[in-house]
Formats: structure tokens, sequence, C-alpha cells
DNA sequence: AGTATATTGACGAATACTGACCTTATGCAT
DNA sequence: ATGCATAAGGTCAGTATTCGTCAATATACT
């Protein structure tokens, strides 16, 4: 039972796929949510949640007469351009749920095969439960600790 | 006597296998725990304790409308023997370098892939170094703390 | 008895969706 | 140029759903 946000994130999703590949996509808002039923700012909904940098999406849009959302794919054209936005998303503290929804995106973008993401996880629980029950250190530190082992094994990963 | 986790562990474990089989099933937490009359965070709780990465599952989730779990089973678990047959060769405690030439055996062997060992390198040099500069641990804990990591990192993948 | 595992329930946090109200761009009439 | 109408899109707060966490309690296993 998909909901509303997954059907209109996959209509774009398609968008994408069209022809060739492409690497941006324009639409109109009220258009889109006429064709959907929704209201309009359900778009800006999808966009905020689904089209976002964490999983390799940037948007520009313009108001006024002759409007349009613009949503594009990142991409890098060098490994350099990588690690960075890998370092920006992560920032420099991550709770358990962020990181394991940017390991996701990263797998659904192909970036990482579903094992290495497994591998991450467990290296992340492993940090995450010595900290807490050897070491005695606050959830914050944690954190802290976390994003600083997710950049160096999804940047290690960038260069290779 | 089978315990209720028990149970519920089982019911999950017939999804991944309907069928055909799967790799991964997704369900809704209250009505599983409406299914089994428990509490839903009972259903958390078997998901923590039997759904691990380091037994090779993944889980993800999203609260709110629509809400889910859904369970991705990333390897098989590993048979016993092998278990044991890999932690008899890590030990209580390694050294940076006894690991390293692990993992290039390993990936000799075609059972890790290059990124894939690139990865566990990355976490265990995370955890020697962290342990020595923050937590100030002797060298010898910090090899216990690598062994520890290394055979969950290497668990979790159901090595043949 | 003491430790580890299992179970419960109160509370908190995240997500989906809507609708009212705000901001910005365009272009035409003056 | 100026001003106003029109035509976009943006923001924010409210509501309903779901799931997660944590601490307390109970049970089971040495």
């Amino acid at each position: 039972m998909a909901s509303l946000t997954e059907i209109i994130e996959s209509y774009i999703n398609e968008l994408f796929t069209e022809e060739e590949e492409r690497d941006y996509v324009s639409l109109r808002r009220k258009e889109l949510a006429e064709f959907f039923g929704c209201v309009p700012s359900q778009i800006n909904y999808v966009l905020r949640s689904r089209f976002t940098p964490e999983r390799g999406y940037l948007v520009e849009s313009q108001r006024g007469g002759h409007g349009y959302i613009k949503i594009l794919r990142i991409c890098y054209e060098m490994p350099q351009d990588k690690i960075n936005h890998i370092e920006e998303i992560i920032g420099d503290s991550i709770s358990e749920q962020e990181a394991k929804s940017i390991l996701a995106a990263f797998q659904e973008r192909g970036l990482i095969t579903s094992r290495e993401r497994l591998l991450v996880e467990v290296a992340l629980r492993f940090t995450d439960e010595t900290g807490a029950s050897v070491f005695n250190i606050s959830p914050y530190k944690r954190n802290v600790l976390q994003a600083e082992l997710l950049k160096r094994m999804l940047g290690s990963l960038a260069l290779s």
C-alpha cells in the first residue's frame, strides 16, 4: 500500500529515466498536484523528504509567471567531489537513524553493495556499543565518533 | 517451551521462505503485535536481538502515516562450525599486522572483495586510533577490541 | 542467588498530509 | 517608469499515524 508521497516520488523517478538518462527534470507544481489530486504543498513535501542532497539531488525553483521546479541529480567530476559531498551530508555528528538512511540511499544509488552496507552497520554498532558500555561516553560523543567512522569508511570507498 | 520472542522470530523466518526465497519482508509493527497479542515494543525486542547486522540482517523502518518495518536478509547465517573456525583464526586478541594478513588471505581466496577488505581495515584502524588517542587504553586492550570487531565484521558476511 | 534474557507500558519522535497565508516573478495598462 | 493584477511557488503550523526508546518488572538459566 504505497503512500501518495511514494507514488509521486516514483513518478518523478520515471521522468528521470524516460528516453535517455537525464540529469535533471522540470515540472510545474500546480499541474502535478492536480494530476495527483492533492494540494500543491504536497509536492514540496515530496521534494523536501525524497529529493534531498543525502539522496543525491538538488532542487531549484522559480516563482511567478513561468514558474517551475527543477530537480537535478548530483554528479561528481572527481573522487574528491564525492568525498566532500560525503563529509557535508554526514557532518560532525550523526544519529544511528540518520546513518542508516544515508547507507540505504547509498545502496539505492549503487554506490555501495548490500554487503558493504552490512559491514558499515556492524562497525558503527560496535563503536557505539563499546563507547557506551566500555567507555561510558555520552550519547552525543558517540554520535560524533559515529560520524567520524562513517565518513572514513564511505570516504575510503569513494577512492577505490 | 518456546518463548514469544522465538515464536515471532520463526514467524518472520517463515515469511522469508514463503513462495520463493525472498531477500526482504515488510510488516507493520502494530498488526504483528496484535496478531501475537503483545505490546508493539516486543517486536522491536525481537528485531534488536535476532535480526541484527551481525547475523546478516538489516532493518529499515519508517514512522508516521504509512509507516513500516522492512527486514532485509543480506547474508545467510553462518553455520556454527564456520563461526568457530573464524574465531579460532582470530583469537581473543590480534595485532594490526595479523589482522591485515588474515584479510589479505581472505581476499586472495575470493571470500571478500578488495573494497570489503578496505572497509574492515578502515574500521579496525579507527578503533585502534580512537582507543589510543581518545580513551588512552593499553596496546593489549586495543588488540582485544580489534579482535572482537574483526570477528563481528567477518562473521556477518557468512563466508564459505 | 545472581545474571542474562524477555516482556510490558508510558512517553517521545518522526512522517504524511492539508490548508491558510506569504513571497516573488511577469507583463500589461497607464 | 509605475503600479497593479495575475500567476506561479514557499512556509508553517496543526492533525493523525506509526514507530522507537527506556526503564521497570518478570521470567528463565546457570
